[in-house]
DNA sequence: ACAATCCGTCACTAAATTGTCGCATTGTTT
DNA sequence: AAACAATGCGACAATTTAGTGACGGATTGT
């Protein structure tokens, strides 16, 4: 699920790996950049839904090269959020209007960051999840985080909820485990495949009890799938 | 103990002071900022339950900020007060819709803007007479701030009062540690998560005391929700 | 200044979840 | 039909997560 793309600015390493840290923690991905040469060569790499950018930066300055940015047919659209150090006078902020969507002033706490971010890729329709999905009589309400069978409320574990909403937003697509294991447990974890299994099994558990259990298919040699037909 | 926001925004630093100064009078909060930028990471930071927003701003007008806001769905809902120079014609500001819900012009005294404020707020039930809300046995009276359960008056500490405003206002959705600190606890304060648990309990232990425990449902992995479903 | 209250944090406990293993079962190939 | 591979299943220990009582510092009202 997270196929959003944050591209950081930021020549100061630590700050850097900090900012990658939280941002990833939230289920980003970051791709990072030393200067705004390096940046300009990141955006057709990663065709970033958002670019943190610090303020200073060596050779063209954040600012010179964001502006840049917005003349840029191609990138314009691009939401920016500014890195400011707390000193920098605001009177240089205030006059210099180079089209950022947001900015926060150096130091940040991660929740800040994280809060700014979500808001900036909201506002730009990203990151909105649809209120209800629904398949094979069962009603998933993410923004209630509750689940339905045939109209009746079962419980879920984290992971058997992550995985149920997986399979509903993906239907009649076979996946292997090494690729649920990616998109619902997220890439960066160590874990047996036949893990994978163990979870199939919880869910469709549960979907049995609701007469379901064929909702979720195994495809012998491949991996699972979630269909409404046979 | 002033529970509502105000964000002015405002260039000029003698007229924001002023507004200030007014207002905090009047037991509202405020926030300031000096443009559209500084206004915009101001939301994240204070979620203002009214925007004062001067017509003419540095940078990105106050006009074109507002459009932007109306457009957000996590904003669109906070009402704005436009403050105008005398001078500007009034047909541009009543043709163009912005869709402000009230405007002053410069100079005003400090009753009238006390006043439209409050009406304003008013208007959204923020501060007004009827300011009710009821769900699950439980009614909170905002005028009075008060709170009674099964028609029993109960008293609550300041956050424990705003935590269960938010979840009557926000019925049925599930919401992490993160956001009940952004929302409830407003301002980007470096609190920790888990605090957010043990104010629960002390909101549950007094649900509790009136047979109302089941109103507040731990979301595991996730957050709290507020719901009267099981 | 004093008492009372409130608030954020911590340490500890209880409970739920999760990843892994070994073995059973099922399906496929020769 | 045997051999093999892939999947299903029950159990278990380790980890994660939430509930709870207590405590000290801060704030507030008197």
């Amino acid at each position: 699920m997270p196929s959003i793309n944050i591209l950081v600015v930021e020549d100061d390493d630590a700050i850097s790996e900090m900012l990658t840290m939280v941002l990833e923690q939230a289920d980003l991905r970051v791709y990072t950049a030393m200067d705004s040469r390096q940046a300009q060569a990141a955006l057709v790499d990663c065709m970033p839904d958002l670019i943190l950018l610090d303020w200073m930066l060596p050779g063209l300055s954040g600012v010179e090269w964001a502006r840049r940015l917005r003349r840029d047919k191609n990138y314009c659209d691009i939401p920016i959020i500014m890195l400011t150090a707390r000193g920098e006078e605001e009177d240089k902020i205030r006059g210099l209007d180079v089209g950022a969507d947001d900015y926060i002033t150096k130091p940040f706490s991660p929740r800040e960051l994280v809060a700014r971010v979500k808001a900036v890729l909201r506002r730009g329709n990203k990151f909105g999840k649809p209120g209800r999905i629904e398949a094979g009589g069962i009603t998933l309400y993410s923004e209630e985080h509750r689940v339905t069978i045939n109209q009746v409320a079962v419980l879920l574990s984290p992971t058997e909820y992550r995985l149920l909403e997986f399979f509903l937003t993906h239907p009649d697509k076979v996946y292997s485990r090494s690729q649920l294991l990616d998109q619902v447990w997220g890439r960066s974890s160590f874990i047996e495949e036949r893990t994978v299994d163990v979870h199939i099994r919880r869910l469709r558990k549960i979907l049995a009890e609701h007469q379901r259990e064929e909702l979720i298919q195994t495809v012998r040699g491949f991996g699972y799938r979630f269909s409404e037909q046979v």
